[in-house]
DNA sequence: AACGCGATTGTGAACGCTAACAAGAGGTAT
DNA sequence: ATACCTCTTGTTAGCGTTCACAATCGCGTT
């Protein structure tokens, strides 16, 4: 079963220019949108590209361009409802404006991992990084390591000297534990993440922050991992301990396992207990019962991390642009559903 | 703020060669692992290129070997569990073999976007496709569009002429519809995807044949579309009717909002009716009550789908090895919680 | 009538790498 | 001593683009 005869190499710009009588130059203006073309020339040369089913060979193109229309995204956790939709946000803006993407996930956060990838986008050449990996070992080997390109980190805090876009953490978090307060709750406890995602930490910081300014106690705080498992260890804890009427958990996840445990101890939820959560996956309107949550822009946020990052491209090509560090923050939304109720008396 | 003098171009073959006091050609060799380099001359070339830093351009290479060292996965709904882990499955996989992986996720499966999203591959000349899209259109578009590169499906029916990497679905099925009957039920209800997507008509095919095999109808057919929230209006459907003591949801996600139906609605579960879902995600074992589900191994689908698509790329460069079409199944797993029961007389 | 200038096209040289061939060194078989 | 391998290295020629520069044409100015 041989190749036919047929399945020569594709053809090339030099193809493109002999049958439409001009050089190759004229072909690539063509391409490259070039002003100077005349109309009758571009037609032509248009018309022997549609006929030989041209296409420009990219890596001829980024070797002499040095610019690879590649952008990379480094990312953990992508099966997780929130990273996944960032990725999908940067992911879409990028093929809109022309760039692929190249993704690289981390199975687990360490210095070493960290540095291979960038390592390996380095090898690709990517013209600009996105970082969807919101964890302090991140931001450490963000600083050693010096990158050659524009990278912009999402869910980092704010004040650092990198671009970031990302959501008001801490907004979120006094949202949701605002309205515990507002509906009469004096015992708030908090389930978080991992203290060493840079997120969680902005939860815990908004948490506490807000029971403060109210003068409650912020002093019921179980550590979680973001898993349903944990959620749910920490409510069968809350479940014993009967300190608290309500419960803010870091994710939905936990919310679901600590809603899973409230029932098994025979709490209801939510006359016995609130329940908040947070990211608003889609289905946490379908928990028993539907939860209360805080809603986050992911897709929005991915695009405009996109967007900070071609900006951020086009200002290192130009001289005198360099090393800016930007920020894009998006607000995030309570959304009020009936796992949440005025506590007993 | 002009760029300092050090910013010059990075190294490329020649210097290495240079401060190593061989020709660039031997630089090569080393790099490509070629054997007749005697070992004084690796090591020095070797320790050159650590001293200079030096990166081999991966666009100068891809131009003159023809490959670009790239996959692109196309996929869609990549927010969901079980694409989202195929992909990591993959991802991880691609890198480990020194492979890109470049995605293209697809908002809507409409044949003008898979021909957007294929061309933009050939365009990057990726040197191979993975498509995680087993929906009716995406396999339509597959036929029609000649591909130049392999290309390897996740999750189509295994007859086609395509190369497919897949869990065998209707045995997935089976497994959980035998478990209700085995428990004693006889009216055992379904509800099932978009019957366009391959993998709930499968799905659906594993429902329906396993009930008749057992002699029992296989009537009770609801269309979900994979949303919690078509789960729930499933469930209450379901909860008027008062017809079927088990159901069987196509996914997790469904069955949750069933789940959330029957609360609603009053129905004990699994006293009153059970229900199993299918993808086993990590929350199932925290739903209220524990699902019983099925467990595909996503992950390991992903690392073999990579794996068939390497074979393939391997038997493409030799000679008389190509139009292969081989197919890889997973065997799924009936995990037992307890949402399931036998039924009340 | 010579000059200049913008628009349009072509020519040659990179870009950084690998493949193909050539060539020298050293050994063994004839 | 000659021929003929194998090991090791170097030389040269592309791969398919874009960039810098040159060349030609037409037209308005001086």
């Amino acid at each position: 079963m041989q190749a036919d005869s047929t399945a020569r190499r594709p053809p090339v710009m030099e193809d493109v220019a002999r049958l439409a009588g001009v050089s190759h130059q004229t072909v690539s203006r063509v391409l490259n949108k070039h002003p100077h073309v005349s109309v009758q020339t571009r037609e032509r040369v248009e018309k022997a590209i549609a006929d030989l089913g041209y296409r420009r060979n990219t890596a001829a193109r980024s070797l002499v361009t040095r610019r690879s229309q590649t952008i990379g995204v480094l990312g953990s956790g992508m099966s997780e409802y929130g990273p996944a939709n960032v990725l999908l946000g940067v992911q879409q803006a990028a093929r809109h404006k022309g760039y692929s993407v190249s993704m690289a996930s981390l199975s687990n956060v360490t210095p070493a991992a960290i540095r291979d990838a960038l390592e390996h986008f380095m090898l690709q050449s990517v013209d600009g990084i996105v970082v969807i990996v919101p964890h302090e070992a991140m931001f450490r080997s963000l600083r050693t390591i010096r990158i050659a390109v524009p990278l912009v980190a999402v869910g980092f805090g704010v004040d650092e000297g990198l671009s970031i876009a990302a959501v008001d953490q801490r907004m979120g978090a006094s949202l949701a534990v605002q309205h515990l307060v507002d509906l009469g709750h004096t015992a708030i406890a908090h389930v978080s993440g991992p203290p060493d995602w840079i997120d969680a930490a902005a939860r815990i910081d908004g948490w506490r922050h807000t029971l403060v300014e109210a003068g409650l106690p912020a002093t019921s705080l179980i550590r979680g991992d973001w898993s349903a498992e944990s959620g749910y260890r920490a409510g069968l804890e809350l479940a014993v301990g009967r300190t608290a009427t309500a419960l803010f958990a870091a994710n939905d996840q936990m919310a679901l396992g600590a809603l899973r445990a409230f029932d098994e101890a025979g709490l209801r939820v939510p006359e016995d207990i609130s329940v908040v959560g947070y990211d608003d996956q889609p289905e946490a309107a379908y928990f028993v019962p539907p939860l209360t949550t805080v809603n986050q822009g992911f897709k929005e946020l991915g695009g405009r991390c996109m967007q900070m990052l071609l900006s951020e491209m086009a200002s290192e090509s130009n001289p005198g642009g360099g090393g800016s560090s930007a920020a894009s923050v998006v607000n995030p939304v309570l959304v009020v559903r009936s796992s949440t109720a005025r506590p007993r008396e």
